[in-house]
DNA sequence: GCCAACGTTGGC
DNA sequence: GCCAACGTTGGC
């Protein structure tokens, strides 16, 4: 029997790359790099599967909030930026034998009726367990619950 | 293993 | 630009 299928929440700056520039990216598809966090990247190791639902959220932005929906395009594999001494996310302990650090194949895969800025997750009680909103949260990843996942759906004007 | 210092995230 | 919250680092 097949795995059941998951929900994420995945953040990008809009000014960095934004759901639409995934949008319009060949074949709608773009490698997550530069994860440097221990838990996100557990999260692309351990339980990402192809499939998975993906909530495309733009941060540091004005307003912050969901922008898209994508799914997951390819199990977790090496980040190459890691390797890359002129890339901002070198990271010089990392070695190819033992990469520190992974990302995912990300999909853009629908268009949101209405953009759901973060005010209007923070208004919704359906979604006051949802991880992103938890005080202090800084997780570029976080799980989404499927209910969550039908809330914000229907918070974006899609059913 | 502790924990202070530091760097980063991200909303405002 | 500010700053609270957090993760990581490194001295001990």
């Amino acid at each position: 029997m097949a795995t059941k299928r998951k929900y994420w929440l995945m953040k990008c700056e809009p000014d960095v790359f934004s759901f639409d520039d995934l949008w319009k990216a060949k074949k709608r598809t773009t490698f997550w790099d530069g994860v440097r966090n221990y838990t996100a990247r557990n999260f692309m190791r351990a339980d990402m599967r192809v499939g998975d639902g993906v909530l495309y959220y733009h941060s540091n932005a004005a307003p912050p909030g969901v922008a898209g929906i994508a799914e997951v395009a390819s199990e977790a594999y090496a980040d190459p930026t890691q390797f890359d001494p002129e890339d901002d996310h070198f990271d010089p302990k990392s070695s190819r034998e033992d990469p520190r650090w992974s990302g995912v194949d990300v999909r853009a895969v629908e268009k949101l009726g209405a953009f759901v800025p973060l005010e209007a997750l923070r208004a919704e009680p359906r979604l006051a367990r949802m991880a992103v909103l938890q005080r202090g949260n800084r997780l570029s990843i976080t799980p989404v619950t499927a209910a969550e996942w039908k809330v914000i759906r229907g918070l974006a004007g899609l059913k």
